[in-house]
DNA sequence: TCAATAAACTGATCTTGCTCATGTCTATAA
DNA sequence: TTATAGACATGAGCAAGATCAGTTTATTGA
């Protein structure tokens, strides 16, 4: 990881403008709000927060992946979420007063704001398309997470992979040239896994398999879906 | 059932009244939100909406429990939700500008006031509390999904059996002497198969386990626990 | 640059829970 | 009352996927 990632002064500069929770403020708005962050690049594998600690504010992701987990009495780790570029943590946790519910760690270098508790709080108050932002995200995310438990009750491991791959290419898809997409994300197979919510050894025989279909193919670490259309029909797919 | 249902004509006389999210408002914002609502009621096995059609308002619930279904390709429904007294509905789809992601049907005679998209929307722009409950009314249904995900990635039928059983307790739950616990809601041993995610058959067969042990006991439709410890004992919880 | 460690992979075996088949019980309607 | 349907229950066999054990291939770091 040698990418330098750039600590933007302003929230105008920012790499996410646009898509996050501010992206409708007017200017002095958006400078006040400047005024009242930190930010932080995370290397990979640090964590931002912990399962069970208190908010003490939000983090806005600038640049970056941050895998949200929850750990089992067996020690296995769940991912429920990925975040990347725009979204934002700890909004949950911050709202409904709970301690966090899960842990927030880097997948790779990233550029976190944090912006402080209290000053979020009368910012929801006080701008109505903070409020109206903050609602959509945590819908858009409910919804994701409610599709999620149905593939649980409903679809078998090669299913919820498939399903996985295209919500990946949905989120950090790049084009190709021969219209293949590149997953702009690098995940070990462990972690995979526990996005789908199986063993390591399962996803690596699926992956295998998907492979030797040429439906997926590996540069490296990256992952390269040459076959969109029948990774659709392999997750047994109706609204998408 | 005979169980007659009111039908509130003011917000302030709502069962529910303190639980939505308008309880913060003051006397004369509830009139005007008493003055565009349309209360409804639906008869058991009625569906208020279906999965996929676009929202035209929000649907409070004033008495009574609706389940969210999920429709599979295999036809089998996950139950993603269950809403009661209180809760709301529709919220997600309506601030995410998207189709209804599930299918809302009533479990029991419940009533429900609905309240028009265009209202609700100016009202959470005028008023902050609102849109502050909506927040961590969201925030709370993304943590108990969140959660319903990591069990299913870490945990077997039994346990997550155990662990719904524990849920519908805190929402469902009353006293009775000798510290039971009685579940005031009726739930098909396939419903309660399709919130765990798993085959009706199996969901049988661990009730007559439980009851064996002595865990849980019945009373007609009734579930009661009469032994909540050792439930969250095989439910291998930590925090809650 | 080589040792140490982590990640990726493969095969064999075992377990959980699904499916299918069949039967009982209970409620509701004719 | 009996017919019919839906919910509940139980057994047997099977399959998906977990676990365990071992090998190979990358990465890292001193």
């Amino acid at each position: 990881m040698s990418t330098k990632l750039a600590k933007p002064e302003h929230c105008d500069s920012c790499p996410s403008r646009g898509q996050g929770i501010f992206c409708e403020l007017e200017k002095h708005a958006l400078d006040d709000v400047s005024r009242h962050k930190v930010t932080n690049v995370f290397k990979k594998g640090q964590t931002l927060f912990v399962e069970g600690s208190p908010p003490y504010g939000l983090y806005c992701i600038s640049k970056g992946n941050i895998k949200i987990t929850k750990t089992g009495e067996n020690g296995k780790d769940a991912i429920v979420r990925v975040a990347t570029d725009g979204d934002i943590l700890g909004h949950r946790s911050l709202f409904t007063n709970q301690s966090f519910g899960a842990t927030a760690t880097a997948i790779e270098d990233t550029s976190v704001c944090f912006v402080d508790k209290k000053y979020i709080m009368t910012l929801v108050q006080d701008e109505p398309s903070v409020a109206c932002n903050l609602i959509q995200k945590l819908g858009r995310d409910l919804g994701a997470s409610e599709k999620k438990v149905a593939s649980f009750s409903q679809k078998n491991v090669l299913e919820r992979t498939c399903e996985l791959l295209l919500l990946l290419n949905e989120s950090h898809g790049a084009d190709l040239e021969d219209g293949e997409r590149k997953l702009d994300i690098v995940l070990t197979r462990e972690e995979l896994a526990s996005m789908v919510g199986t063993a390591t050894e399962t996803i690596i025989r699926i992956f295998s398999d998907l492979k030797k279909d040429g439906i997926v193919r590996q540069q490296g670490k990256t992952i390269i879906l040459t076959d969109a259309k029948r990774l659709i029909e392999f997750a047994n797919l109706s609204q998408f």
